[in-house]
DNA sequence: ATAACATATGAACAACAATTCATATGAAAG
DNA sequence: CTTTCATATGAATTGTTGTTCATATGTTAT
């Protein structure tokens, strides 16, 4: 046990209600991680321009790349990463991939976002 | 001008009329700064972890501290964060500084998210 | 088959972020 | 005013992440 390691206060609040409380309805930690995960993909302006991009239309890596003026490689491993997170989601087009959103969730949590830094 | 550092691909999609139509509809690139930021805030399990204590009532530092096991000084740290975001703000009772949340973004947000991963 | 092209990937490097530890601040009680 | 207590903060450390560079994969066209 690490218990000691963490110092306990002496103030006057109701310690034991509260951790009781908390630990009833805090998530299960796997569903912590995954949801942490999930805003850490947000969380990178190059994802969230390619995001953007997507609202507009499908769209290879190449014009993705080049809409953004970045490398193919940079964009391709965002790609990858907003995949993972099942943001994204993407089918062949002769020599190209086309990549596209793969559900509302992402407009709607990026309108959260913008919703909130503009007061 | 480093535009010679991205390389043209030879694709025979519609480059010019995607890098315009994007252009026209991506937010400033301070918006997008601000987005990115606020999205990596919820990126963290402590921070996740805190909203989620707040959720259930204001609470004070130690109390917070103690019910995720972690330091006082690990969780005054991450407040900081979070109120930097304005996602939650503070008042004074007595010796101690009681948490709580901004507004109702937060929960919107992270209701979102947990939609999102629990498909 | 072979060449050309679009995309993916692995390793390396640099920038960043979370926790710890030690200590500072600042309110409250004696 | 001095002590105590709750919180804040700075520096150091360690782990993580984004981009670049070089190269691999796999499809299409010749």
């Amino acid at each position: 046990m690490s218990e000691e390691k963490i110092q306990e206060c002496k103030c006057e609040h109701d310690h034991i209600g509260f951790v009781d409380m908390v630990k009833h309805d805090m998530p299960a930690d796997e569903h912590l991680y995954d949801l942490a995960d999930l805003f850490k993909v947000f969380g990178d302006t190059t994802r969230i321009k390619i995001l953007y991009v997507l609202f507009e239309s499908d769209m290879c890596v190449c014009d993705i790349a080049d809409s953004l003026g970045m490398t193919q490689s940079a964009i391709s491993h965002q790609l990858k990463v907003l995949k993972q997170s099942k943001l994204i989601s993407n089918r062949r087009d002769g020599k190209s991939i086309i990549y596209y959103l793969a559900d509302d969730h992402v407009r709607t949590i990026i309108g959260m976002g913008m919703d909130h830094i503009l007061e």
